[in-house]
Order: C-alpha cells, then structure tokens, then sequence
DNA sequence: GAATTCTCTGTGAACGTTCACAGTGCGGCA
DNA sequence: TGCCGCACTGTGAACGTTCACAGAGAATTC
C-alpha cells in the first residue's frame, strides 16, 4: 500500500495495473459472478498494489445508494444523550452496521432548525435509511419521513405508529407485570409506582403492565409521574410519600428516577427494602451502584438495537415490509426489593 | 415543496423553472458575489418550489470534498461507551457540526478489523476530517492517519503526540491540584490518591497534580491504580485500606471510580467524609447520585467538545496549523469532602 | 457441421455537480 | 469615438463510478 500522495488511484488504474478494463474490474469488486478466475486474481493484485479504495461518490451517483444510514435523536438532546440505555442502543447499531460496511451518521432533531436540516439531508438522497430514537407519535419529523418514502425503522414502538414504522422493543408491560407480580409476591399491601412520560412506550406500557397485575382502580392514588430524570423521580416520591404515607413498595419506570426516589425514601427516613421495596427498571448501569443495589427489570437493549438494524437493512435491501419485534425482559434481584 | 416522488430534481430543473443556466444556479446556492439580484431571486424562488436540494455526492465528486467528519472511537467500545463524558462530547460535536451542515459518522476501531476499515474509509476520501477520542500514543491508527494527511484533531491530548496532533483538553493537572491542596487546606494528613490508565493524559496528568502539590516520594506508598471503571475503583479502595488503614483522605481519579470507593468505605464502615474525605474528578452526572454527594472537580467538557471542532473546521478551512488548548477547571465541594 | 447457448469481456453513456473559460452588454475614461 | 474593465451569464469538460449493450470465443445441442 504506497502512498502515491499525488491522487488517488481510480478504477481506471486498477484496470491499466491488471490489464483488463474497467467493467471487468468493477465487476470483480462488486461479486458480479462473470468473472474469470484469472481476471479476479489479477483485479485483486492490482488492488492490493495500487491501495485503490472505491469512490462512495462516484459510485452512489449512479447506484443512488449512499451506504449511510442516519440515526435521527429527537428526543431534546440533553435528556437523552444522558440516558444510559441511548449509549448501549448507540454502540451496537455502530457495530453492526459497520460489519456491513454501512456508515452511520448522528443526527440531533431537537427543535425545527435541527428538524429542517434531517429532512434537507434525507431528502438530498444522502442516506438510504433511517434509525428513529425515542419518537413521538406528534413528531412533525414522521409525517415527513412518510413523505420522502425512505425506509425507516424505530428503536422501541412509535406510539400510535406501531402499523406503520416497524421497531423492535422490550415487552415494557410484560416486565412491569413481572415486578408488580414479584412485589405482590413479597407479601407487599400498599404498592404505588412513578411513572416514565406517557407519551413514550416505556412510560405508558409499564404502567399499563402495572395495572395489569394489581387493577386499574386499586392503584388509582398510588400513582405519580415522572420523566425519566433522576429529579422527577425525587419529586414523584416525595410527593407520594405526601399522599400515602404507608405506602410499602413502589415500582418505578426507570433506574435513573429509582435512584433520585432512594435518596428521598433515604432522606424521609424509610429504609429499603425493609419499610419501602423498590424495584426499577432498565437494569442500566446505574443499578449496580445505587444504595442499596436495585432490584429491576433487565431489557435486552444490544439485542432491540441488533434487530432494529435488521430490519433496517432488510428494508433498504429491498424487503416490502417487515415485522417488528417485541422482545422478552427478565426480573433481576438485587437488594433494593 | 411537491413531492415529485418521481424523481429528485436536480439543478438543471432549477435552471429551467428560473430562466437562467445550471452555472447560474450552481454560483447563486454557493454565494457566489457574481450574480444579479434579479437572477438569486428567480433561483430561490425555483428552489422553493422545485424542493431542490445539492445531491452531495455529485458535488464531491467535482469538490473533493465531502461535509462529512468521522469521530473515531479507538478505545474498547464498551469502556468508552459506558463514560459519561463521552455522551457529552458526542452531543456537543453533534451539535457544533450540524452548525456548519457537516455530517458526523461514527467509526469505532477497537481491534485490526475496524481499524482496517476507519483506514479504507478516510482513504477513499470518504469524509474532510477525523476526531479523534481517547487515542493512545501506540495506537497504530495514528501512523496510518499521518500517511494519508488528512485534518484530525483529538478530544484530550494525545500522550507523545502532543506536538503533532492538535487537541483541546482540559487542564488535569491543575485540576488536580485543586483537589490536592483542598484536602490538604481541609487539615487531612494521610492523602492516598487511585489513578486513572497511566497511559492516557487523565490518569498521568491527574497524578502529577496530586504529587505537585504532596510530594512524589511522601506519597509514593499511597497510590493505587485503576482503570475509571466503576469495578477498579472499588478494588483499588480495598488495597489502599489494607495498606494504609489510617487514610483520611483520598482524591480519586474520575468519579466513576469515586463512586466505586465510596461503596468500599462505607463497607468497611468509614465514614465519609469525617473519617476519610473523599474528592473525585470529573463532575459527572453521578457525582450528584452518590452518597453522601462527591465533592470533585469540574472539567469545561462542553467547552473542549466545542473548541476541538472549531480547530478542526479551521484545519478543514485551510489552516496549515492550529494551537492546542487547554482549559481551565474547577473544584466543586459537596458532602464527601 | 451448423445453430444456439453460455461465459466472459470491453465500451459508451449516464449520474449531478463545479470549474474554467469564453463570451456579452454596459458604463467610464482617455 | 474607441477602448478597457466590470458585472454577470452560459457552455463544455471533468470528477469516478456502474450499467446496459454488444461482441467474442468456447461449449453444448440438434
């Protein structure tokens, strides 16, 4: 590999250093199977000599394929760049679209400026798909995203879009029936639960799987909101140490908000588990370091972000449709419940 | 903006829908002074309604230029990943870029393979410039970047490199001057210190502060070393407390592994801080989280992000050189010392 | 032995830009 | 009046691929 420094090689030169042409070469570089065994070799040791590197440009202004993929973050940036499960989803999705040789580009949809700018890159033709991160049905980016009929793929359900952009998720209000059921079974009277924002999936299924265990009615006082944020969970304690304060376990939507409500429970005196049970959800980093550890629902995030690069890959492969999946969660114990 | 769905328009449709040729266009959308008013109006006006936007491949065919930057990650993913100052960075450059309609790709290069591929990319001319996080001296993705001269910059200095591959970083040293001379000013008599990776500008430049200010040989049996993992700090805790049980202090190297040390001393019953002050570095989002509330010192990661695009966009620019930066911390005290 | 298929190859055109060059009026200046 | 420079415009070529097409032998079939 000699840096010739001056210009790149082009195809044209990989053809002259192995004395066929062009077309042969291009259709040894891309598996065309009409190949002669010797072209190939000789195609290949040009290659190797030259350092020819193919040129995305030129070639995705014929193919009109990029091998770029977006991921479009359109949560306010903040919020989710803080959350853990958002580096684990991040992570994987680079890993196995590099495996096909796809590149990933970020992409932040906050306000109306960020949103123009994703539909101007989309639109100009420059990515053959998108990953969609914590959308929301009312996002104005979606409509558009229809418009430009580019496939699209969601990490975790697009509420009231579930038919039309296919995801792949954790069955949110499987494992909230799971620890509801494992407070229950603790012998716990008085369960209240925080939830996540109800206009995600998370926030509005594992209240949904809640309820499912211990009836809508039953727990219509025992329920406080939150935001995913650590200090929404401190304020929903508090506030529900406020209104029921006998309360003897409580299930909150997400780690992050179970730590700040361990702080207060600490804070108001109760310990855990003994007067209060927790139990969280995500099962993210955090989990492990809180005081005492939480009790939690794991979600099988590498494998949501696996699958939801799947399906992307198959519908910019040409798929028609596919189906979206919901993947299992598991009860994971540790001292806070 | 009528969605053709046929077919993209391109600036020959620009061009008819104005009146005026595809060179007049090209000259009015690249703020070109050499156009009449009358001939920008006529071309905004046919963008507008055509929906046209610059097909970026075409264009970087011509321009040799591409409006992408790769951020490369060369540390094992999962470490990197799970850091919380990297989601900073990341969000930050994101944003920064997004500014300039540059598009940001993510290209891990853990191990051979991805490296392989991060070079295949940048030699194909795939993108105007490199960001690099957490580069080592010996990663041999450096030599090849150096062949292909290509504009990068690092996030943090990189450890022997300092001279050839500009960076903006906070100041470690000073930062953990800070936190030295604080525990000392506190009246705390036995300091020990747990290190980051001796060989990344964090660990060695936080150690070097520390011994600024205690003096090399007098601290020389408090130092243990770990690796910012949240696991290393722990162990690295206990080793100090059976070596030296009579610490009542500790300045640790990121907060990460702060947190891991709090949970050792309050396993072995010190408090904190009045038996051993603790301070950390970093002033992450856990620093908030812990308990008691760690006291630690603030690096301007929002600012280092920011700084480290705008050298490299200057690099991209033209620049033949750009100065380094480091930047000021800052102590904040909380509960832990 | 001729016709037909099969494998492999080379060639020209096209993709959508930008850039250099060659204009064209028009006003100012000698 | 003639000339020059200025502001603006249009045109052809080039960037590096892929794709469709056509053609050349070799192998197969009738």
């Amino acid at each position: 590999m000699p840096v010739t420094n001056k210009r790149r090689p082009t195809i044209h030169d990989v053809a002259r250093a192995s004395g066929v042409s062009r077309g042969t070469v291009s259709r040894a570089l891309n598996g065309d199977p009409y190949v002669s065994t010797a072209a190939l070799a000789a195609v290949r040791r040009a290659v190797a000599e030259t350092g020819y590197v193919v040129n995305r440009a030129a070639r995705s202004l014929v193919t009109q394929r990029t091998g770029t993929v977006v991921m479009v973050l359109s949560e306010p940036q903040e919020k989710l760049f803080e959350d853990p499960n958002f580096s684990v989803l991040l992570r994987v999705a680079t890993r196995r679209l590099a495996q096909r040789d796809v590149a990933l580009v970020m992409m932040v949809a906050g306000d109306d400026g960020d949103r123009e700018r994703v539909v101007r890159y989309l639109r100009g033709g420059h990515a053959d798909g998108v990953l969609l991160l914590s959308a929301h049905s009312g996002d104005p980016l979606l409509a558009e995203l229809e418009g430009l009929s580019i496939p699209a793929v969601a990490c975790g359900a697009v509420l009231g879009r579930e038919g039309v952009i296919p995801y792949a998720a954790a069955d949110d209000r499987e494992g909230a029936r799971q620890m509801a059921q494992y407070l229950v079974d603790l012998g716990r009277k008085k369960i209240a639960t925080i939830t996540g924002p109800l206009d995600t999936p998370g926030g509005l299924n594992r209240l949904e799987g809640f309820c499912d265990v211990l009836g809508r009615k039953a727990v219509k006082k025992l329920i406080a909101h939150g935001d995913y944020s650590r200090h929404s969970g401190e304020a929903a304690m508090r506030e529900l140490l406020d209104r029921v304060p006998d309360l003897d376990a409580v299930f909150v939507g997400s780690d992050l908000m179970a730590a700040g409500a361990l702080a207060v429970l600490r804070e108001r005196g109760r310990r855990v588990p003994e007067d209060v049970a927790v139990g969280g959800f995500d099962d993210s980093a955090i989990a492990g370091s809180t005081h005492p550890k939480l009790t939690t629902v794991r979600q099988p995030l590498e494998q949501v972000a696996t699958e939801t690069v799947r399906l992307l890959l198959e519908l910019i492969d040409g798929a028609d449709a596919v189906e979206s999946l919901v993947l299992p969660t598991e009860l994971v114990t540790r001292e806070s419940a």
